[in-house]
DNA sequence: CTGAAAGCGCTTACAG
DNA sequence: CTGAAAGCGCTTACAG
């Protein structure tokens, strides 16, 4: 049972007659201790019920065994980030982490995490980073503090992305094997890496499959639902396509409310796809074809990445680029363009 | 800019020709320290771009200003869950407190967490509890370190749930003067409280209005889509209704899925509503009405309430329920029974 | 209002 | 393989 009087290392040493140094090594496995010693020690611990003190721990061993994670404001617009911060979790409980959650608005108080040594390092969602981001960056630079960004790549600092272009030259093949002959791309910001990524992917995906870029169209968006609807409204007033590829789900939803709206009928008239696989895409009738960026994989590669440089204080090149996988759903799937097949 | 060298208290001290226990003093916000000496000191502090180290601080002061956030395993299903989080940690930053998320499945290391004076408290989201979670209770209880458990109460802990009876009682009165007739509610696990209390508030909200109660039927399920599409295609093989009411929003989906399977027009020839507001409520064609818990009010109160019992060192008896909201959407809008209207 | 000193509970060279 | 001792960087009675 263990009263609940606070036990200390050197109730534990006194228990077994030994040094508090010595069972500081044991709770470290020290290799240098004599095996019979070991044992004697754990089976204190185990009887006295004595569990170490982190803080003491973390104080004289200048580790805290935690980790910060930041992801964005809104990351309620994306519960991807639920498999993310899960597969962080499950790294991070494995090899006795523990993670502290921010969202960016909160930078100032990663910041103070920083400062103040609470934490061995922390994983950054970068999307587009302000002065606070860079600041902060360059500080744990200059500190020797180990951090990964998630996303938008920054400087020479280590991270991990989404491969965006060889996922949207996915969608590119698929549109044009089966046969979609005038596409409409909606944009997403102006310069966002993502947004421009996507495109160039699907110019290279169109091209080596021999389709005339002179039929790709493109629109503005923002990536909300709004302009997605904006875009294929003002776009449809004039033109034509057989299928419209959003830089992102949000936008692929407002196509589809604009469709609905207006009869247009999905995917017999018009082929459909986003990109992230946003928590509604499977619940939108019909349900959305896009594409799915591998945050489980991110996250595991992250905090293991992240792991390595803080027990090898080894600074490894961290650059990776993981794939992001076609979901063909209803709303734009094989064999809706027979008719126009090549 | 400040050069990255270590600085320590006693650094500050030097600076400012004073004591360690001064500065110490400045920092805590210590009445007893002249102003003059004060700015003195803090001045020093900006200057030297000195910041506590956070683990000796919590070494000697026996508080680490961090406390533990226990999610359900699935809680993807259910981003709700972010705004709790959100909620949780909009507080605790204002307040100076860090949070560390685990998954119920890492139970083992909320209680290492505990153990080893890590946290100042715990916020559980507590569902259907094991003997792990009540022996952690428990311990916590002994130890005199206070946690809040969100959901269904245990024993006499602190806690703070959704007043289901009451959402549900409004879904009653709503379906009442709609003048539906005949209603089907599905029901949760057996035993599960949520879907027990939604029932209760469902009876006597229909009494309370004169419905007849030999014209609800109850139908089992187990929170599962599918289990909702199963009682609505067992239900329906046989009898008829104009409403259903699931005990939860995923059931509601099944139910609707059946409704699209075999041609039956909802809200025209059934309305339907759920219970939760789940992410894909408003996605849904047609969109789910349904019941909101007060997430984001649920979790301010929670961490309020926590932070009041680590600071104060009150045990107050903190007993809360928060009302729930009733979203009408176009699955069960009003007027779609006008000819069966009383 | 301020300081000297003890203490929080560990880890880790250093010696042996 | 083990121990004595210093040290991690704060806080907090205790005295004045």
């Amino acid at each position: 049972m263990g009263t609940p009087e606070k036990l200390t290392i050197d109730d534990v040493a006194k228990y077994c007659g030994c040094s508090r140094a010595t069972v500081s090594r044991v709770m470290n496995h020290d290799k240098r201790v004599r095996p019979e010693t070991a044992e004697a020690v754990e089976a204190a611990m185990e009887k006295l019920g004595y569990h170490p003190n982190s803080m003491a721990r973390a104080l004289s061993a200048g580790k805290t065994n935690t980790v910060a994670v930041v992801v964005p404001e809104k990351w309620q617009e994306q519960p991807y980030y639920i498999k993310l911060i899960d597969a962080i979790e499950d790294v991070a409980d494995s090899r006795g982490y523990n993670i502290i959650l921010k969202r960016r608005k909160y930078i100032d108080s990663v910041s103070e995490l920083v400062n103040r040594k609470q934490v061995d390092g922390v994983i950054f969602r970068n999307m587009e980073e302000t002065g606070k981001e860079l600041a902060l960056y360059g500080k744990m630079e200059r500190m020797g503090l180990p951090f990964i960004l998630i996303g938008k790549p920054v400087s020479t600092y280590p991270f991990i992305k989404v491969d965006n272009v060889g996922g949207a030259r996915a969608v590119a093949s698929y549109l044009a094997e089966e046969g979609y002959k005038k596409i409409l791309f909606i944009k997403g910001p102006e310069l966002h890496v993502d947004s421009i990524d996507r495109l160039a992917g699907l110019k290279i995906g169109l091209s080596e499959k021999g389709f005339n870029l002179d039929n790709l169209f493109l629109s503005d968006g923002d990536y909300s639902t709004e302009s997605g609807y904006h875009a294929a409204k003002e776009y449809f007033a004039k033109n034509k396509a057989d299928a419209v590829f959003a830089a992102n789900d949000r936008m692929a939803l407002g196509v589809l409310l604009y469709c609905r709206e207006n009869g247009i009928k999905v995917p017999e008239e018009l082929g459909i796809v986003g990109f992230d696989d946003n928590f509604f895409a499977e619940y939108l009738t019909p349900s959305l074809t896009t594409v799915k960026p591998p945050m489980y994989e991110i996250g595991i590669v992250a905090m293991e990445s992240l792991i390595r440089m803080i027990e090898n204080s080894e600074r490894p090149n961290i650059r990776v680029i993981l794939p992001a996988e076609l979901i063909i759903r209803e709303s734009c799937r094989a064999g809706m363009k027979p008719d126009k097949k090549t």
